[in-house]
DNA sequence: TAGATATGTCAATATAACTGACCCAAAATA
DNA sequence: TATTTTGGGTCAGTTATATTGACATATCTA
């Protein structure tokens, strides 16, 4: 068996440390645009995954999101009166809600996303694409795990 | 100019997904045994910040945490009234209180940590050191941007 | 000694989550 | 067809974690 020298306690113990400053910091950037909205990090979140998971269902966002219908209702709500979003009866099963970002919400997204993308793009810039993958692969894992 | 399509937007907003989940999911892992001393993940970040800067000050913790001293405040409080953190007054400014771990709060974070080290060992335990390396690195460009 | 710094604390509020109890309509199934 | 399950909505109350703002105290530094 390997030694895994760089699977040391101490090196898993900074990656900890490291991954919850990585979400932080991402998810700090674009705080001022959100405010001006009155939406909080919770909106965000709902909004990424709209956006990147276009007609989800109400359970299939739950599940993205792993909070409770109660909270993702006071979230939605906010979003449906601020007109970003917009939801559709399922056409195969009328029970679901599909819900999708429409042009105001996809504008907010997109000022969202900026503001997160120049954090990611800078740091990833100077990388050579092996690290990118390895990057993504090890992430992968970690969620999967 | 190199053409960066592993930089495409598409990739960046998966990476903004992922990190979100990855967080999310390392920090959810010890919820049990926190629960257990009626502790949440407020408290958990401070244990694992102190564990690993052992003799931080008030400011460097709160540099760290970037919270509100009101907010580290209670997470403290809480910490020493269960004798897991102890408290020493600097000896070259004794204004500054010096944060340390006692035996108590050392077995909890081991224990803690036992929990999350699961997820980040089976990550990576099937990666080669290169991978883990490259993981290190970007996760490090990210954070400092 | 005057001002800056490190820390502590009171009070009120905001945000985002939770539990638990229900409800309805539509789909699936016995 | 009758019954059960599923997908979604909502009311009410509570908890966890953070915020803003004001103010106090001790200690260090210029």
């Amino acid at each position: 068996m390997k030694d895994l020298l760089y699977l040391k306690d101490d090196q898993i113990k900074d990656f900890i440390e490291q991954i919850f400053y990585a979400y932080r910091e991402t998810y700090s950037d674009p705080k001022k645009i959100l405010k001006k909205y009155s939406f909080g990090t919770a909106h965000h979140r709902a909004i990424h995954i709209i956006e990147r998971h276009k007609g989800i269902t109400i359970s299939g966002l739950l599940n993205k999101l792993k909070i409770t219908k109660q909270s993702l209702n006071r979230v939605l709500r906010d979003l449906i009166k601020n007109k970003s979003v917009l939801i559709k009866k399922g056409e195969i099963d009328s029970r679901q809600r599909h819900i999708f970002l429409n042009e105001k919400g996809q504008k907010l997204f997109d000022e969202i996303f900026s503001e997160q993308k120049k954090r990611i793009y800078n740091a990833l810039k100077n990388s050579d694409s092996d690290s990118v993958i390895k990057f993504k692969n090890v992430l992968s894992k970690i969620i999967n795990e």
